[in-house]
DNA sequence: AAACAGGCCTAAA
DNA sequence: TTTAGGCCTGTT
């Protein structure tokens, strides 16, 4: 397999990328780096003095990793100006090499319900196995991997089908949302145009998606950058380094990537 | 064993 | 508009 060479220009850290957990599919290689499929293709991943490795030619890089990985945003530029207080610059600072991922929005929107109170290792084991029940068989290095299933795909099954993902009440909001989105009556690529507050006002709308789910939809699936989701790490965060009522839109549009920081800052446990 | 996990929905104040 | 309980399932 053939490799693109990149001259590290800015932020770039796959473990903070893969580990801060804006995805899901995603996984060391117990080399340093990472595989994972993303965009209906599987790839693998990992910088090396000074430059950053990914799986494809030019092409697929053109294509599918620049954007994917945002490459054409200089992430060390943002995340300097998050220095207006003490707890986001050292956020900020443990953080430095993240960055948010363009996801496929559809993959988003699915995988951000299943999230809905569990935890990584079972989210991840449940989108494998929708992956590998009805995603594309692709081969990458020796190894078969699963494309993430269309919302067409999805949209065509009920809810039973979904019983061996063991995803719970969840499946019924999979199935809805696949037949919101594969039949047009949502149009994500149109919502991605629109403002945050719109978006999370459409996506609301769907069976399943309320505020939290609504935010990282629109943060990693949209790439709309004011969106600031809460979970319970975040409320934490919030409470203990943040004045009562702390309006995040201070960030402005680097709101999403402030909340990337404090999440996985907050999470890793340093303080 | 009982509680909880990276929420959401519904019913009831 | 805010709050409590229930929800599938897996883990501790």
């Amino acid at each position: 397999m053939q490799y693109i060479q990149i001259e590290k220009k800015d932020d770039f850290d796959p473990v903070k990328i893969f580990e801060c957990g804006q995805c899901f599919r995603w996984n060391a290689d117990g080399r340093g780096g990472y595989v994972g499929v993303a965009m209906g293709r599987a790839a693998r991943v990992y910088t090396e003095s000074g430059s950053i490795f990914i799986s494809g030619g030019e092409e697929e890089y053109a294509d599918v990793w620049r954007g994917y990985f945002d490459m054409d945003r200089n992430y060390s530029v943002l995340r300097k100006r998050l220095g207006t207080d003490d707890y986001t610059a050292r956020a900020a600072e443990f953080g430095a090499g993240i960055r948010i991922l363009k996801q496929d929005r559809w993959e988003a929107l699915c995988s951000f319900i299943i999230s809905q109170c569990n935890n990584i290792p079972r989210i991840k084991k449940i989108i494998e196995a929708l992956c590998s029940a009805f995603g594309d068989e692709l081969s990458f290095e020796g190894e078969k991997y699963h494309s993430f299933p269309s919302a067409e795909r999805i949209a065509a099954l009920e809810p039973e089908d979904l019983a061996v993902l063991r995803c719970g009440y969840r499946a019924e909001y999979i199935i809805s949302a696949a037949r919101e989105v594969a039949s047009g009556r949502l149009d994500l690529d149109a919502l991605a145009g629109k403002s945050c507050s719109e978006a999370l006002a459409e996506l609301k709308k769907l069976r399943g998606v309320g505020d939290k789910v609504a935010n990282c939809v629109v943060l990693f699936g949209l790439q709309i950058p004011d969106a600031f989701p809460i979970d319970v790490w975040m409320k934490k965060a919030l409470k203990e380094h943040y004045p009562p009522g702390f309006d995040p839109s201070v960030f402005g549009d680097a709101a999403g990537l402030a909340q990337q920081y404090i999440f996985y800052y907050t999470r890793s446990g340093q303080e």
